[in-house]
DNA sequence: AGATGTGAACATGTTCACAGCA
DNA sequence: TGCTGTGAACATGTTCACATCT
């Protein structure tokens, strides 16, 4: 193996950075805006300060993308939010199924944002058989007996689960098996999956308790600093240095079942 | 400024990592589960696969909190629940206000995961007035005009932001006014926020995008790979090398409002 | 023996600072 | 002149591999 190459082959085409890539939505966002207030250029300034970032990592993040800017000028807002909408795979129709319309599942059924790029909710599913026909968000949930049909049916390789934490991985086993090759979790359980599905994770409590940790040493430094030194600052969307991200990996199974009870 | 240092003065206490306090709360997951089935101490092997990570990476993590182990046995269960609980700051009791209560806002207050850590759902409150008085897992829905006595009378420093995009920049400036200090945005916008003032945020449709871009990739290669090559591999919790995790910075504007109708 | 704890190598991500083009 | 695009410096994060202790 030589001297240690990326483990991804890299297609060839480009490889973009991860981080990139997760603030290529940030980026889209920004300029549909922009787009929607006929704004027909950006410079990197404006941009970063409108996605929260800052220009030295945005002009960066684009180079991966290509040149698509103009020196002295800026970028073109339209031509931009073309190229990211490719890049990210959004000019092309993406049927996505939610399993579990609890609270949270109704709260994604309803999400604009979602309908607004390239992603259309092709169907809700739940184990209640109460459910079953009641429509949310205008569509009528579907009995999970019928999961593996309705994935097959609607050609769904996106599948969104916001179940209690118990049916999570049968849930899981299901749709990869049903051929879902991307997951977004919700459930607070570490799923397995084969080789080649992607897990992305969302945990509402992890994130609570990252910013009980800051808080906690604010607290602390408090009595420490005193004079509280750099004054105002203030107030440009990107907080402080604590305010980066969130959580990584998969997460850990063990709780409370929450959201979607009936 | 001369030739730059970090920005933060680092208190002198320890440094622990952004990345190590991010997967704090997963380990503390899996222990809480060990902890419940009475298993009286684990390896790192054991319980970083409990918690969908190398063993590496978690023996590396917990060095940073300081040696909690014993060489040749393992970690002692119960012990590790209290340290890790500490650093988190989990050991007090953290009163939460949730802002915004549409179908996320009720399946927050309805989360199990918030109430077993160190987490109290102090209020609930909302613009709309047909809501208030309305119970809410079990707790009144109060009225927003209230907003600042409810934070200060019960002294709460974290509060969540499940409003639709346009209310969130007011609210959040009628939080950080009446001191809270760290904030978990929903709302698919970016705060700003003074100094000192932390933000989260967890961004639905984000997520999403970031899957739509890997699976993107996936339908590419596989025209190119064909045999496929490593053949199965499998399924032990972490999946590929994209399930990385999620976004970065803050989030951008412009969005559809989204959750919380009424 | 069998596990932790950790220095050192490696990989990824961010920022700086400026060359180069419009 | 004013902006993008990017090499190089820096910072953070991950993995390896093994010394170290029970």
């Amino acid at each position: 193996m030589a001297t240690g190459r990326t483990h991804r082959p890299a297609t060839r085409s480009r490889g973009i950075p991860e981080a990139t890539v997760a603030r290529l939505p940030l980026y889209l966002r920004a300029l549909t805006a922009l787009s929607e207030r006929s704004v027909p250029t950006v410079s990197s300034e404006e941009l970063a300060a409108a996605a929260g970032v800052n220009s030295a990592k945005l002009r960066k993040d684009f180079s991966y993308l290509g040149s698509y800017g103009t020196r002295g000028v800026g970028y073109d807002v339209e031509y931009l939010v073309y190229q990211i909408s490719r890049e990210l795979g959004l000019t092309q129709d993406w049927p996505v199924v939610i399993v579990g319309i609890g609270n949270l599942g109704a709260a994604l059924a309803n999400y604009g944002g979602f309908a607004s790029r390239g992603f259309r909710v092709a169907a809700l599913i739940d184990a209640d058989p109460a459910m079953a026909g009641k429509p949310v968000a205008g569509i009528p949930v579907q009995h999970s007996d019928d999961l593996e049909k309705i994935i097959e049916d609607n050609g769904v390789s996106i599948g969104v689960i916001a179940t209690p934490a118990g049916a999570a991985q049968p849930v899981c086993d299901r749709l990869v098996a049903a051929g879902v090759t991307s997951i977004l979790n919700f459930a607070p359980t570490v799923l397995s999956v084969p080789d080649g599905v992607d897990v992305r994770k969302v945990d509402l409590s992890i994130e609570l308790q990252i910013l009980a940790f800051h808080e906690q040493r604010k607290a602390g430094e408090e009595a420490a600093a005193g004079s509280d030194g750099a004054g105002p600052a203030a107030a440009r969307g990107v907080s402080g240095p604590a305010s980066s991200s969130t959580s990584a990996d998969q997460g850990p199974d063990g709780d409370v079942p929450a959201v979607m009870p009936a």
